[in-house]
DNA sequence: GTCTATAGTGCGATAGAC
DNA sequence: GTCTATCGCACTATAGAC
């Protein structure tokens, strides 16, 4: 009992379900940790706070979106290099996750501490991107505001994407709100 | 003594006094109200947290947003007004405000916690917004594109204002800086 | 103003994997 | 035996309830 494996997903998986039922505040961190028989010390042996349960994982995302940004051709635009991270950040969100998303979103959407550490990682994507630009040899400001625009422009399709009744692909909705972008600058 | 007028404000020259000294974690909600002769209870009725202290009065800022926002001719185009409204928020930080501005921007990029916090205020400012452009009649997504880039411009441009050696003005900064992400879109 | 629940930390002990 | 995940306990600070 004390050395199953995988301790770290049944937390994370417990908690998404506590959370949803009960809401953030009304649980917790020793709840969570009882429903997989743990004890709330090694719930923060593996996540450095309450909230970081929701959040852990997120670095196979930002490797998508920076994967995508290095197969970008070599003298592509900034808007281009930011388009192809689009697409391959996208694709780690194939339609079979759509409810999975759903739900933890409805979670975050409920709790302001929960918004505040959604941004705070959106925030981080956003440096990690512009840095990488820098590496392509974009200079500042306009790498920093290729970074943030990819960002929010992420931000906005993924929203898009889990509206109920939304039909369309992750990467289509993005490629539409990024021309959406282009068109802003030119009226 | 007990009555003395100014308590919040107190706190906050207070707080942001021994953040800058001692560190953030390292400075007790008890310590910031007993160093102004107040008590614990009290500091909590005037912030709903420890951190709400540095930044507290935002309002104004997103006022002044909006009202240059209002105030732009009616037929400008979405990023029109933003510019309109970046001009009437730059306004709101002269030049005099710099040193202290750069202090608490110290605090603030020394702890994770408050940047989570900073990130969540500015994303209610682009929610503000947007809204208000909707108000104009700006469908979406452009209405969020619009004020989230309006959002974003702001902070680099504040980001380069605060710098050591900067001697532009935050609406000179901001102007360029927009200018830089109309040159985005079309390479 | 007082009291209490919860989050989160530090350290030492323990139990299983190898 | 070593290594590492888990546990137990004592503790502080935040924040909310009363």
């Amino acid at each position: 009992m004390r050395w199953e494996p995988g301790a770290r997903e049944r937390l994370q998986a417990a908690a998404l379900e506590l959370f949803a039922t009960r809401g953030f505040e009304q649980t917790t961190t020793a709840e969570i940790a009882q429903s997989v028989g743990l004890t709330e010390r090694t719930f923060f042996r593996h996540f450095s706070d309450k909230r970081e349960v929701l959040f852990y994982g997120q670095d196979q995302f930002l490797q998508a979106f920076l994967g995508g940004l290095h197969a970008a051709p070599p003298n592509a635009s900034p808007l281009e290099v930011v388009a192809c991270a689009l697409d391959s950040a996208a694709a780690f969100f194939p339609d079979e996750r759509r409810p999975y998303s759903r739900m933890r979103q409805s979670v975050i959407d409920k709790n302001p501490a929960l918004q505040e550490r959604e941004q705070h990682k959106f925030a981080g994507l956003a440096v990690a991107v512009a840095e990488a630009l820098r590496v392509r040899g974009v200079g500042e400001p306009t790498a920093t505001l290729a970074a943030e625009s990819g960002a929010t422009v992420f931000g906005i399709a993924f929203a898009q994407w889990i509206r109920e009744g939304e039909e369309r692909s992750l990467a289509d909705i993005a490629s539409q709100v990024l021309h959406e972008l282009r068109n802003l600058a030119r009226p």
